[in-house]
DNA sequence: TGGTAACCACACCGGTCGGTATACTTGAGC
DNA sequence: GCTCAAGTATACCGACCGGTGTGGTTACCA
């Protein structure tokens, strides 16, 4: 299903397997996404997590792979949640516009902030910061996810089609947490299905 | 032509009016929007434009003025040029369409990280920041840009037509410079083509 | 001629940044 | 009983953060 362009090289940091570890990226993952990436101090980190800098330092190495490794697991989180509010039964056209249905609730319960995908590419500059990898997988991944289930649908230049998708789910975003535009999701969904005939 | 609801504050902080002041504009301009706000700082941003840290704080007061100012001087500069661009004598469906083929041409030139205002939203988390008023300014002003063609264009609905119309350009934008879709303003404009009859 | 605005150079402030070093404790497995 | 991994606590590092204070120079303007 998953594509091998779309898979980020996934280190064994990316997946802490002590306690400590866990705790240090459910803060982590928190604090990163309300505050910011760069917002969130190494110090801050560890209070909120109940545990030592050297701790967060012997188990992920660097601030680097802990931004990566939080992007990484939102990622897999993400790809999971959307996949299974997508009933492999139905129609692709109806697949198609469970997705924005699915933005929809993602956006108003605990997503405000809108993509943390997207939010890191601005905050992170450095091409080579492991975190970019990350991002690219995923929006690779959701571009390809779209074109297949346009292509199943029967559409026309289904890659057209998909990029097109992927542009309404990342207006929708972008519209709902930048320019509170709340009821962004719906207007997605229902310019995909009038587009396409859905 | 400009509504009241989308005109920010406008400080007397945010046009200076010295030659130091104004290449201290210049060059946060250029480092604000290519490094991201939050990773230039001031000592950076006084030896790129020329001058004493002194003379920052003397014209702007405090980094959040300064943030603002850059803020506000693009949005200005946004409006100019997409409005410029935008042949008054032509059909609205036209102008519409002409929207995109315009962010295309500032995606492409110099504008790579997609938008100002919206990378500023992911690094500002302070909610009383004087750089947020301008962003919702800007945001509003698009939206009721949109509105207001789509209503002399004649479409149904044409308010939630401007909603719309808004998402396919925050999509492209952020497909553009997050995803990496090359043609996504060109997709968007294709789609508000074909949504809309234009 | 004497202010005054707009700069310059430079030193300084407390606080935070990402990251490291040293030394100690706890608990599970051989 | 010993080892070793996973923690703890605490102190430290140089660099940078946003911001200030002092004192001097230039040029225009009343």
């Amino acid at each position: 299903m998953a594509l091998a362009g779309s898979e980020p090289a996934a280190l064994p940091q990316y997946t802490p397997t002590t306690p400590a570890g866990r705790r240090v990226l459910d803060a982590a993952s928190r604090l990163f996404y309300d505050r910011g990436i760069n917002s969130v101090g190494m110090d801050l980190l560890a209070e909120e997590a109940g545990v030592t800098k050297k701790t967060i330092y012997d188990r992920f190495g660097s601030k680097e792979i802990l931004v990566a490794a939080y992007l990484y697991r939102r990622d897999r989180y993400w790809r999971e949640w959307l996949t299974g509010r997508l009933d492999p039964d139905a129609p692709a056209g109806e697949r198609i516009l469970a997705t924005y249905d699915a933005l929809d609730e993602w956006l108003h319960h605990e997503n405000p902030r809108g993509c943390a995908m997207v939010n890191a590419t601005v905050e992170i500059t450095d091409p080579d910061h492991p975190g970019r990898a990350v991002v690219r997988s995923q929006k690779q991944w959701m571009r390809e996810l779209y074109a297949d289930m346009a292509r199943e649908a029967g559409l026309d230049e289904p890659d057209a089609a998909g990029g097109t998708l992927l542009i309404l789910g990342e207006g929708a975003t972008t519209a709902f947490s930048s320019a509170g535009v709340e009821e962004a999701a719906r207007l997605a969904r229902d310019t995909a299905a009038r587009l396409y005939g859905l």
